[in-house]
DNA sequence: CAACCTATCGTTAGATT
DNA sequence: AAATCTAACGATAGGTT
């Protein structure tokens, strides 16, 4: 079925990429899972799509605490080879208003992941469909302007 | 060479099992590689063998960059948390509980999101734009199924 | 013991439904 | 889109050098 060998760049095709994704995404984790169980080994592993969507995996009790247990190597690493680079401290601002907003602008997404909207009711529906909408919208608005601001550029490169 | 299927439990002689480990270590790293690569992804590994030596693995910059943008959604994801047992605490009903256990999960990255969503190019935008319109002609099926159904309970309590 | 070898099992891209 | 199928490629346990 596969003419070849896989070349190992960017797959340019959207849908086979996201399907590649999921499946290699399980086929890590499944073999992380078998390293720490044959090998008596901690695995954690962090991954981001390119939409920016997180997933993840870890053998023991929580991702935190391999990464915690990750981190005091890397301290220690660091106090060892007394490096100066200081690390950017990001503040992290996730200030929910109220759990309500939060609500709307989430469940569509929700309903991305898992279609189990069995259970609405139809204003729940129209509700979930009106702020999707927004977000939609939200979206379209903003690669219209990206793409208006690279044509403005090629326009400008043109003068 | 191999008689049968590799059975998932630990290794008990110990030279195989470290021989194992770092075999399927290093075949473990390349699959993440390959995930990265091909997919457009983001990944970060951290392993700890058996013996407490740490290896790691990161398709970007370094793994303190991957793991802070897990830590990111992690944080949101406590807050969100903390949020939905006030809202509980004060008896607001503000959706259903399909709804509320789906929040938990995709709340941190809609959180993110609206950080991130400045930073996406128009190729990311148009990926999120499609499965929110997937989402979206989803919602509606649903919908009309709905209305479809209630209009025929009525039409039956009529005859 | 590390590097190589290879039979065997495992993974997956593409197609199909 | 999610499940299943399958040819072909890929990983690797155990052996050999």
């Amino acid at each position: 079925m596969r003419r070849g060998k896989v070349q190992l760049r960017r797959i340019e095709d959207k849908a086979s990429r996201q399907v590649s994704f999921s499946k290699r995404r399980s086929g890590l984790f499944k073999k992380a899972h078998e390293l720490a169980v044959l090998c008596d080994a901690e695995v954690g592993i962090s991954v981001f799509s390119a939409s920016g969507r997180p997933y993840e995996f870890c053998s023991s009790s929580s991702l935190e605490n391999t990464i915690n247990r990750y981190l005091q190597f890397s301290d220690a690493k660091q106090d060892v080879s007394k490096h100066i680079d200081e690390a950017q401290n990001h503040g992290k601002d996730f200030a929910c208003p109220t759990i309500n907003s939060e609500l709307m602008e989430i469940a569509p997404w929700s309903l991305s992941l898992k279609t189990d909207m069995a259970k609405l009711d139809v204003n729940e529906l129209e509700q979930l469909e009106n702020e999707l909408s927004d977000t939609f919208k939200q979206i379209q608005s903003r690669k219209t302007k990206l793409l208006m601001d690279t044509i403005n550029k090629l326009q400008d490169q043109e003068t």
